[in-house]
DNA sequence: ATAGTATTTATCCAACGAGTTAATTGTTTT
DNA sequence: AAAACAATTAACTCGTTGGATAAATACTAT
């Protein structure tokens, strides 16, 4: 599939160019929205034309949708990396939370995507059919994993799948989405390390306390091991 | 004070020019964010022309962060109205959450323009002393509220008051700001009526679960009287 | 009235930014 | 090699926008 290279000015590589691009426009458009976007820096940010956008892309609005959809394809596809089926569910719970709480941290531009997305009432997402038919595969596994719970005692509530899965997201993004007013605010870097630990593990012992009834680890100050197991795990 | 209005073209009210350009502002920039924004939409839809923009606030960047000191100064006015100290712990609880969540719904720009500043990583908030020194009255109510409630053992945990802060906005904000792309997502309306009421319904139950211990009434589905006691009242 | 000040209006413009045109350079095909 | 095709570039268009200027208008103090 990929082409010899033999001395070329430039490859024929319209892939990589378009790879290129979509890699400049995403940061661009997450760190400056869409109206403050430049078309120009993203082409130059991408070593290309600016009539390359055009070419390859289509116009801004094209770029960005395509830059939110490849957005959500990177997440649906982590997400489906993680399976939750043979843990037993406090700690299929912890893993969720903490799968997200890092996807998160990875990835400031999906955060900031989403942002500008809902700033624009979901404009480019209702015409998204693409984004449309990638449901989260999380809705599902929190189903199940909360009916097991239920089952096998460990949760005392079956709490509705959607909810749980909107406040694990919450509980995250909000913190992480706004970290710098927070941080202006309360007067603390919330970003560095063991503010974030310290966010995490409130994370789950708050879920987990709440599911379980069991008062777990942690709920805020209190120094943690290494991988901290917040609930008993026996 | 107010004067008596003779018959005047325009009647020298300075102040009330400058709080329709802000209102105005508030609207503009909540709906397009900072570059988005148009000063002549925001002139023409104050009523105003736009040099009195310029006259009365200062130029756009003076504009944005006049609205967002008004926005914070709005809420941390309408926080101090509500006294939780005398309320037992649970209910005051409860009561702090419906009161974010109510006042979120209320001010929608208040949303928009907190992820805006967040885009600008509070770029403007960090060159306000006047924001900065406006505290929040809720983290200490929730630190008394907290330590009150593990007194009377109505708490099993004392969970770190600015952790809780946070994780209660949490809960509401982000629902409630990425309700756009989550109704697509999911392919329901997250703004209707019922949706929001079992949302509030789950935030307090996921909450009061956690600090209670007690397993409390709906954590999702279950229809709700008019004003839900999502916990054992009595 | 008169002078002075605060407020408002009517234009103006230089900079910028999205998108286009047309020419150029490289690669493949015949 | 030459025609056909694909990728890339530079230069330009043209509407928009933030901001500025100056002059007019309403009010206030004397």
């Amino acid at each position: 599939m990929a082409k010899a290279k033999r001395t070329l000015k430039w490859q024929r590589d319209p892939e990589g160019m378009r790879l290129r691009i979509l890699q400049a426009a995403k940061q661009e458009f997450a760190a400056h929205g869409i109206a403050g976007a430049r078309v120009d820096r993203i082409a130059a940010e991408a070593g290309a034309n600016k009539r390359m956008l055009y070419y390859h892309v289509g116009n801004k609005e094209d770029l960005y949708l395509a830059v939110l959809e490849g957005a959500y394809e990177k997440i649906r596809a982590e997400e489906r990396t993680l399976d939750l089926e043979h843990l037993d569910p406090p700690e299929a719970i912890e893993r969720l939370i903490e799968f997200t709480w890092n996807y998160f941290i990875r990835n400031p531009e999906f955060l900031a995507l989403l942002n500008t997305e809902n700033l624009a009432r979901a404009r480019h997402l209702k015409r998204s059919t693409k984004v449309k038919s990638m449901h989260s595969p999380f809705v599902e596994m929190i189903r199940t994993v909360v009916r097991r719970g239920v089952e096998s005692g460990d949760f005392r509530v079956a709490m509705d799948p959607v909810q749980l899965y909107i406040s694990i997201a919450s509980l995250g993004f909000f913190y992480l989405s706004n970290s710098a007013t927070l941080s202006v605010i309360f007067g603390r870097d919330l970003l560095k390390k063991p503010a974030k630990d310290e966010r995490l593990a409130h994370m789950v012992a708050l879920v987990l306390a709440a599911l379980t009834g069991k008062s777990t680890a942690s709920f805020g100050k209190a120094p943690k091991p290494l991988r901290s197991p917040a609930h008993p795990v026996a």
